[in-house]
RNA sequence: UCCCCGGUAGCUCAGUUGGUUAGAGCGGGUGACUGUUAAUCACUAGGUCCGCGGUUCGAGUCCGUGCCGGGGAGCCA
């Protein structure tokens, strides 16, 4: 590389002055050549969602040999005088003194990244190639964009990134599907006595699975570092085909100490409405472009998102806004079951017409480890301090609660799910010396790039995804 | 896991009640064209009609089955 090497995004931006000597490195999006011996090229280098318009004419030695050749995809180093365009459609241009192939594209008519619409059925299908179109360079930017505004959020906020295991023996919730990590030699297995196989044997010497959660570790440096956060990759092996499940992905769980619900649901506001205005601040091309493209709304929902207070209301008061709608649904809307993905889309998109917090649900559907809550007046029966943020269009975005710190509750509940007290030893500890209040939610990070870029299918919000049926590329 | 829908050229799709040699646009190649913007125009190459089995004189088309993809539901983030 050398000193006059640009990204496109740079040049945009004005940091290299009209008619000095540049040189941008990328990949062809189009070819178009005109009259007279001249060619445009189009070239994307992922630095932001414009391309570069280079013009080639023919009096480059190559021009006949090599440009006339150039299709979409190649690789090329291009170096002339950055100038004002002659041409409509962009602000400036390349005039080319050399454009130079670095990879070739071996079989143009069989490459798979036209320029054109392809359906993102068949770009997932070439996974390793999509970041090369416009949509797929898009949410990469967004994506990282959402990433490091969560950090960013974070830090400010003095809350500590903690690296909780990937590899756990324990499943976090006591529900859940996992993943076995084993070394052991799945045709010759070691057997017990009784015939079980023998994870003592294993490499941990104990059966072991991948995380469904960081949650119960974090809970642990919650209670030392009051304000912390993970922000990785978690495992669920439940076999979901939906357009919102992965069986990989990214999970941020902040806990916060000397904490109650509200609190909580204060934070999921708070944050959310951080992410969401960084990537319009910083991402206005990508966004401009879902807009037009892919969600007509992506721009203005977020817009009106970050103004407007969340809305907040009691499971209690779901259920009943829900049973008075007059609306028929499929699964009757009763206190003490679930709300079925029907009853929020009806919150979400015609009640509320805006993100809802349902907050206290009923103790028999909800975990162990969120905090019972004394009964109120007008519950059927009792409740726990947990809320769900629900998104119109994609469902559950957060889920959290209030944790159990009283030792006394915490062992009943966890008696009263079955849970093995031993296992969860140095959890209750947690509750023996210096317990407090505290709470913390989990969201899902390709969730929030789905509900961000408006790609309606949670496969296209991470580069490789992981689904049941498909660990390709 | 359950319920629907789909699989035809590199891609997006059309293909009638089963009937001759399966088509179009884009992309590719070749050529034309006074700076183009998904450039335009002409010519051209390109097919295991998802696999297997069946019905039929005859199957891209009908039936069975398998595989793959999509949507919805459940589980959840």
């Amino acid at each position: 590389m050398t000193a006059s090497v640009y990204s496109i995004r740079e040049l945009l931006a004005g940091k290299a002055e009209l008619q000095s000597q540049v040189t941008i490195q990328g990949w062809i999006r189009t070819r178009r050549d005109s009259k007279a011996g001249l060619s445009f090229l189009q070239v994307s280098d992922g630095s932001c969602f414009a391309t570069l318009q280079v013009v080639a004419d023919n009096q480059l030695a190559n021009y006949a040999d090599e440009v006339l050749h150039m299709t979409s995809g190649c690789a090329v180093e291009c170096h002339g005088t950055l100038v004002e365009s002659q041409g409509r459609g962009q602000s400036m241009e390349i005039q080319a003194s050399s454009v130079k192939p670095i990879g070739w594209v071996e079989n143009p008519d069989t490459y798979p990244v036209q320029p054109k619409r392809h359906t993102f059925e068949f770009l997932r299908e070439v996974a390793h190639l999509r970041p090369r179109t416009n949509t797929f360079g898009a949410i990469t930017r967004v994506r990282h964009v959402a990433a490091q505004a969560v950090h960013r959020y974070f830090h400010e906020q003095g809350y500590y990134w903690i690296n909780t295991p990937l590899i756990t023996a324990s499943d976090a919730e006591g529900a859940g599907q996992l993943f076995r990590v084993s070394t052991l030699d799945q045709l010759n297995l070691p057997r017990t006595d009784s015939g079980a196989i023998d994870y003592s044997k294993d490499f941990f010497g104990q059966e072991t699975f991948l995380t469904v959660s960081g949650q119960l570790n974090v809970e642990a440096y919650c209670l030392a570092m009051s304000k912390v956060y993970t922000f990785g990759p978690t495992f669920r092996a439940e076999n979901s085909n939906t357009t919102r499940h992965l069986a990989e992905f990214w999970m941020i769980e902040p806990e916060i100490a000397f904490a109650d619900l509200d609190d909580l649901v204060t934070l999921a506001e708070d944050f959310l409405k951080y992410i969401f205005r960084a990537v319009l601040q910083e991402c206005p091309d990508d966004m401009a472009f879902f807009a037009q493209r892919i969600e007509p709304q992506a721009i203005q929902r977020l817009e009106t998102l970050i103004e407007q207070p969340f809305q907040r209301v009691d499971y209690t008061e779901a259920v009943d806004i829900l049973q008075k709608s007059g609306k028929k649904f499929d699964f009757k809307p009763e206190w003490g079951i679930d709300l079925q993905t029907e009853h929020e889309r009806f919150l979400t998109e015609q009640h509320f017409n805006a993100p809802v917090v349902v907050v206290n649900y009923p103790d028999e559907i909800k975990a162990f480890y969120m905090r019972l809550n004394d009964q109120q007046d007008g519950e059927p029966g009792r409740t726990v301090a947990a809320m769900d943020v629900l998104a119109p269009g994609i469902g559950e975005i957060i889920g959290g609660s209030q944790r159990e710190e009283r030792l006394d509750v915490l062992t009943s509940r966890m008696q009263a799910h079955d849970i093995d007290l031993e296992q969860y030893s140095w959890y209750l500890d947690l509750r023996r010396y210096g317990t407090v209040p505290h709470a913390g939610f989990g969201l899902g990070f390709e969730r929030l790039v789905s509900y961000i870029t408006g790609m309606a299918n949670i496969r296209d919000a991470i580069p490789y995804p992981r689904v049941p049926g498909n660990a390709g590329f």
